[in-house]
DNA sequence: AGCACGCCGACT
DNA sequence: GTCGGCGTGCTC
């Protein structure tokens, strides 16, 4: 050993903005704690800031200048709260998504470890005095101190509610009066006790005698076979908190408490049974699979099985292999609308080992079922998009229930993919991934071209159920006023409703009309904040924008003409639900969109409404249209097919059919074959065609064919850069001089045989959202590589053009909604 | 992202 | 003269 002092360095990603990683010192007493996957408290700037430990080092890597490397200020886990093969995640989404990886590693976190220091202003000996003596320095600091104050000694601290006070703040801080302290933030809602009362001896029976109360607690105690939760005692007894405390004291009682773990409240309840027997087609899914999960080795499989094929049953059959031979297992799913059934089938099958994540749940909870997973007390995770960042130890599966399904792509701040994500995840791992769909995403099914993933598939529906017959509707043919639902349509609902079963009415748009037009000056009312027109909701009789939740009161008379002329136009599920009140006046009608079930448990108690048969005619839009089971429905009716393919976007026909195939399969999933009427004005379309063909995988040969001549994803890479700004002269600028540093960027890489194209620049097509100006521009790749080169190229370009400063620049790699 | 610095116009 | 606006650069 020499006498030189070795030291000990961090790399730290710290939970802001910052897209460098930095470095620390650690000091001598925190040496055992620091490890990599603990987030960690560090000075950063005038500031203090939490960040995730990477790696530990003994050389730091060299400094510019005068900087000076600060240490570490304390350590925030005993362990690591981020396993190792998912810090390697983010680090590969980081570079892969042009995000900073401190704001990654935070997103992965559940809420209770999100949370950052609080600033605090402490009053000074100096300003102390100031508020005691002097009455100009009194009127300025007596907002937040009073001088009257008790003498505590605790230090008198105030923090600055706005920006406002944030400045004033600043001022007494360069008088010397107060000084910046950071608090770590009281709210504390990471744990629950849950207090339980134990019953330790029958108290005698001349005790018993004296209190009716008492007599009942003891019951209900010996009821529940010795203990009971002290918040149910409450619930039969009011006086419970009292009796057990006293109980407690003569020693009859003992209070245990236990950390209690919050599950999601939506979570159905199923009666036991035994797992079914496999069909030989799911055994021989499942054998192809289980190796792959026994003896650890990536690999893709894309499972093609048409809707009501027992495709969740094959999940649980690979879960329950993966936890046999001691690994763990993670299930994505689509958004929760779906969830809470297959929810309940796998509590059913896998009890408490099950974890669940989803926007259900409350932030408590959400911590909770995080910490089940991290501490292994957990090995099955069950949730949505984010939960591809599950922190399971061992983990052996991955499951992407409806892989093609667009809410897997998050749309705000880091737009990943979770199933590209769950694919690169189990790469890293060296474990099976499984996709699964009735309507695979035409990027998955390349991939099984490319020899990249194992394709299985599931033809027969289970019990041999035949698959729902389709009839097109030419809404053109239909005589007379227009309705919303044509003749054959009505005509069926009529005769379903008659034999006493369920119908579906499914239209992708919710409100009552799509917008309020003048009949004399034409004016179409628009949101005072977007431009996009707003839709009339009857519920609450208003207009409201969709996109960014403006409301408003129905004008009396046209605000541009004066006229009282304003016709609603255009139809929604609200609509639909009032014309088929009027047409079967004694039919149940269960509405279910986002304004119906506003909250998750109200949708919950919706689809109950509808599996329990207390309603007849369910009217939807997405929300009802994957996944759901409902055993009694044998008519589907499409109001219009046509709303999907109004998307402008190249996707269009892959996402109509999709959808349509999807809503087609909710039909007949019980003993009755069902049946499908899909109305539209564009019948001879080719996506209507291939839904009235039922034959996916033909279309999906045929659209691959066309977005290969058209040289467009999967074939080639996109991404996206959209600027905003609430001046628009500034953005159409800011977006020049971007598409200028774009161009010069291809421009370069073309000599270097790297080849890229440019579409754009043009405004968004939402060109104004939530008072902000929005123009994008495309980039175009004929590889990953060549794309992540020209991205790079352009951000590193981009970061000296001053004016990029006062605009917002989003990049969106795989784009997949262009509004 | 915050937060500081520094440079300008407009007020007590 | 300061206050507060915004532009610019940095954070180990």
């Amino acid at each position: 050993m020499t006498a030189a002092a070795s030291e000990t360095y961090a790399e730290i990603a710290p939970f802001t903005a910052i897209s460098k990683n930095l470095h620390y010192r650690v000091p001598g007493e925190l040496l055992h704690d620091v490890q990599p996957g603990v987030r960690v408290l560090v000075p950063l700037g005038r500031r203090e800031t939490v960040g995730l430990v990477l790696a530990l080092q003994g050389t730091p890597p060299p400094l510019e200048g005068s900087i000076r490397f600060k240490s570490v200020k304390a350590v925030l886990d005993p362990r690591p709260v981020v396993p190792g093969d998912v810090l390697h995640l983010c680090r590969w989404i980081s570079r892969y998504y042009f995000y900073p990886l401190g704001e990654i590693i935070r997103s992965t976190l559940p809420p209770g470890f999100q949370l950052q220091p609080e600033v605090r202003y402490r009053l000074t000996g100096a300003g102390k005095a100031v508020l005691e003596r002097e009455r100009r320095g009194r009127k300025r600091l007596e907002p937040w101190f009073d001088p009257g104050f008790p003498e505590t000694g605790e230090p008198m601290e105030a923090c600055p509610r706005d920006d406002i006070e944030t400045r004033a703040f600043k001022r007494l801080e360069r008088e010397g009066w107060v000084e910046r302290v950071y608090v770590w933030p009281s709210s504390d809602l990471r744990q629950k006790t849950l207090k339980t009362v134990r019953l330790v001896e029958t108290p005698p029976d001349d005790r018993l005698r004296r209190s009716a109360h008492l007599r009942r607690l003891v019951r209900l105690l010996e009821d529940a076979g010795g203990a009971l939760a002290l918040r149910d005692l409450r619930r039969s007894l009011k006086t419970a908190d009292y009796w057990a405390r006293r109980l407690q004291r003569e020693g009859f009682v003992c209070m245990e408490a236990a950390r209690e773990i919050r599950e999601s409240p939506y979570a159905q309840t199923l009666p036991a049974c035994e797992p079914p027997a496999l069909t030989t087609d799911q055994q021989a899914v499942v054998g192809a699979i289980g190796p792959f999960i026994e003896n650890g080795r990536f690999q893709p499989f894309l499972l093609y099985g048409v809707t009501g094929s027992g495709k969740t049953e094959i999940y649980l059959h690979l879960v329950q292999r993966t936890l046999e031979v001691g690994k763990t297992a993670l299930v994505l799913v689509p958004e929760i609308a779906l969830s809470t059934q297959l929810e309940a089938l796998f509590r059913r099958r896998f009890g408490s080992r099950l974890a669940v994540w989803h926007s259900g749940l409350s932030p408590g909870a959400r911590d909770d079922q995080w910490r089940k997973i991290v501490d292994g007390e957990s090995s099955v995770t069950l949730g949505v998009r984010s939960a591809v960042f599950s922190p399971l130890p061992r983990l052996g599966l991955i499951v992407v229930d409806e892989e093609h399904d667009g809410s897997y792509k998050q749309e705000d701040r880091l737009r990943y993919h979770a199933r590209d994500v769950a694919l690169v995840r189990a790469r890293f791992l060296g474990i099976p991934v499984l996709l699964g769909s009735a309507t695979p995403s035409l990027q998955s099914i390349r991939l099984v071209h490319r020899g990249r993933c194992r394709f299985l598939s599931l033809l027969q529906r289970i019990e041999d159920r035949p698959l729902p017959r389709i009839e097109i509707i030419d809404m053109r043919r239909e005589r007379g006023p227009f309705r919303v639902l044509s003749r054959p349509l009505q005509a069926a609902v009529e005769k379903t409703l008659a034999d006493g079963n369920q119908v579906l009415l499914f239209l992708n748009r919710r409100g009552f009309a799509t917008f309020y037009l003048c009949r004399v000056c034409g004016t179409v009312h628009q949101c005072p904040h977007c431009s996009v027109s707003l839709t009339y909701h009857q519920q609450d009789d208003t207009l409201r924008c969709h996109y960014c939740g403006y409301e408003a009161d129905v004008p009396e008379a046209c605000p541009r003409c004066g006229e009282h002329a304003l016709i609603p136009f255009g139809f929604g599920t609200e609509r639909v639900a009032e014309e088929v009140g009027k047409l079967f006046p004694g039919a149940r009608i269960a509405r279910i969109d986002r304004d119906s079930a506003s909250h998750p448990k109200r949708l919950v108690e919706l689809l109950n409404d509808v599996r329990h048969r207390r309603a007849d005619v369910l009217i939807g839009t997405q929300m009802v249209a994957k996944g759901h089971d409902f055993e009694n429905i044998t008519l589907v009716g499409v109001i219009s097919a046509d709303t999907a393919l109004q998307i402008a976007d190249f996707r269009a026909g892959e996402i109509t059919v999709q959808l349509l195939l999807q809503v087609a399969g909710r039909a007949g999933r019980g003993d009755q074959p069902g049946e499908v009427l899909v109305q539209t004005f564009n019948p001879d379309h080719y996506t209507i065609q291939a839904v009235r063909n039922m034959d996916y995988l033909r279309f999906c040969e045929e659209e691959l064919k066309a977005r290969e001549s058209l040289q467009y994803p999967p074939f080639t890479r996109f991404v996206r850069f959209l600027l905003s700004g609430a001046d628009e002269t500034l953005t159409r600028e800011a977006m020049d001089r971007f598409h200028a540093v774009c161009r010069a960027a291809a421009d370069e890489l073309k000599e270097e045989n790297v080849p890229v194209a440019l579409l754009g620049p043009a405004p968004a097509p939402i060109y104004r959202l939530k008072n902000r100006y929005r123009r994008h521009l495309y980039g175009k790749a004929w590889t990953n590589r060549h794309l992540q080169a020209f991205v790079e190229r352009v951000l590193a370009e981009s970061r000296r053009l001053s004016i990029l400063r006062r605009v917002a620049l989003v990049v969106d790699r795989d784009p997949h909604s262009g509004l």
